[in-house]
DNA sequence: AATTTATGTCAACAAGACTGACATAAATTA
DNA sequence: TAATTTATGTCAGTCTTGTTGACATAAATT
């Protein structure tokens, strides 16, 4: 807060320079990458009439078969007026099932069903395509890179959640 | 489309195998990644009564001083009513400003002003800052392979666009 | 002079997030 | 047992950001 305005409103003609620090260059990449990344599903959603809220629940029911509706809204990070919505229209057109909790009566774990296995890997596919794709020429060593890369811009909080033991309790 | 339904709402209890080929991993940790990394600058826009489409106008107006409206669309890949909102918003409160452009009197090159230039910075000073720490342990040669798996994840045809020699024509 | 192009604007609509309020059943606590 | 808390569901309304379609204007091109 301090090149700011004189009596401003003059337009900078310059692009930052990188005196600044900033990360431009990653910063833009993983813009277009997301971008093309969820572009995929999206196109096989709208032929379901589905969107992306109902591929984010498709996708950690089919990745954690059980959870609860609780952990689920923990794991997306929204409300659960937010999910209801969606989710009532997987479980209305049999892609999701509710199961009441064995200890927990108030429970409801959630399931695939083998329709909903099936949406989510077919949902999966191109985008596993296209990161195997981008990794063609890389190594294994790469890819490790790369995780470890993606995981350390996981806010730390969420790390564990993450992590590919998730499932054995 | 295969192991559908028998009769089907059957509960599938297990998770994903691997068998699949589909890459859960990466596709998750992306999701998680790009979730976060949105979530600092969202914050600070919050407190400008500004979203996320007004960041992304200033992001790129501050890369590219004097794109024209169209190429904006072009790189946002949106309509130019969904711009227009947003860009109006910008312009009336000083962050960018309209130059007629001097070729082509009907175009309107974009540039940021001081404040918008700042606030640019503001944004992507957290983003960047979370890049630096994921990359905390990672060599020079570990950066080259993260720029080219993001760059592998963006469709073929958009990487011109990307390369940072977009500014000399 | 007629047409095309770059931009702007009006209106309506949809998805997916939000808040706040209230309902129910089951578990837990006093 | 009675009271409270918890897990889930639901109703109603709002906001942001995307969409389509239609039309207006000025400048460039044919």
């Amino acid at each position: 807060m301090n090149e700011q305005q004189d009596r401003s409103g003059e337009p900078i003609r310059t692009a930052p320079t990188g005196d600044d620090g900033i990360d431009f260059t990653i910063i833009e990449l993983f813009f277009f990458a997301y971008r093309d990344f969820t572009s995929d599903p999206d196109q096989i959603l709208d032929t379901y009439g589905f969107g992306r809220a109902h591929h984010r629940v498709v996708h950690f029911v089919n990745r954690r078969p059980g959870l609860t509706v609780a952990e689920l809204l923990e794991v997306l990070k929204i409300t659960k007026q937010s999910l209801a919505r969606v989710l009532k229209q997987l479980i209305d057109t049999d892609y999701i099932v509710q199961v009441q909790g064995p200890r927990d009566r108030r429970q409801r774990e959630l399931y695939p069903t083998a329709k909903g296995r099936s949406l989510a890997l077919a949902l999966a596919a191109p985008q596993s395509r296209r990161i195997a794709r981008a990794l063609a020429e890389a190594t294994p060593g790469d890819r490790a890179v790369i995780e470890t890369f993606l995981k350390g811009m996981v806010n730390p909080e969420l790390r564990p959640q993450i992590e590919d033991g998730h499932r054995q309790d």
